[in-house]
DNA sequence: TATTGTTATACTCTATAACTATA
DNA sequence: TATAGTTATAGAGTATAACAATA
């Protein structure tokens, strides 16, 4: 009862706001790319190589899922199986030339371009990130899959 | 490249962490009703009745789904189905006594017990809304529905 | 025996299309 | 004819379980 109002429109309905509006971005991004949500979280994860297993772990998929992710990554030339020569049951996943200049090009949209802080000024947005940065603590950035969860809207 | 950094974590990152936490939230909170997202975003729009069609405009849902939520809520006498006098295609939802204490206790529980802002002073949180308030304009509030958007998660 | 990746399968969420009852 | 709701079905996203290869 401490945590409640600060106006009429409470706190936390004013994050459905931007949750939404974080939403549209990202799906809008990963449409250019004419990349599923599942593939755009795999290929946002592979800046360094991972075992799939390890891919698994950082998306928060069980690792059935990920063949077939990187099927498709690897189809579209994307990303490359190596096989791991210390242990060969692991395949370590390689982002290619073509996938990093994706990866690169897909995360500077996704950071740069989200349209909500537009309407604020450069002391705004510092204020803003510092009480969003005291808000969260010492929490761990997630992954960009959170953003992907659920499916791309029709319209 | 104007909006980027504001310090090493740029904003739209601290966002993410946020976000998350705000959905470890949501879902812990209708996972204590026993319900499933699709149940729980329909039961928080029906303090006010509606008909099914606007139910699932409201929602962003094909009308075709609304049937078997709308079931299940009503299979757990939270919600009735009124035929509307006026035009008897029409089905009239209406929260029951026990849908509105329920739906009262699952929104009280959301709005207030959001876990991210308790580390915030009162004049911090009031910054924090000032700030979300310019940034997000004169977007309308959604639907509780985006936050519950994707898989429960399995742990 | 334990672990990596694969396959097969099932379940949830959502959309599309065809149907019915009513208007 | 058009609209509200229902049914059947399909597809995407995910999880579980059994399996093969390697350790």
């Amino acid at each position: 009862m401490e945590v409640v109002a600060t106006s009429e429109v409470r706190l936390a309905e004013l994050m459905l706001v931007v949750l939404d509006q974080f939403r549209e971005h990202t799906h809008a991004c990963i449409a250019q790319f004419d990349l599923s949500a599942p593939q755009a979280a795999a290929l946002l994860r592979l800046d360094q190589a991972l075992s799939q297993r390890e891919l698994a772990s950082c998306l928060k998929y069980d690792a059935s899922n990920i063949t077939a992710i990187v099927d498709s990554l690897a189809e579209r030339g994307l990303v490359e199986r190596q096989i791991d020569p210390s242990d060969r049951r692991v395949r370590r996943l390689v982002a290619t030339t073509e996938g990093n200049r994706v990866l690169g090009l897909l995360r500077e949209r996704l950071l740069d371009e989200a349209p909500l802080f537009q309407t604020l000024r450069d002391d705004e947005r510092a204020q803003l990130h510092a009480l969003l940065a005291k808000a969260v603590g010492d929490r761990k950035p997630t992954a960009w899959v959170e953003m992907f969860r659920g499916p791309r809207r029709s319209e």
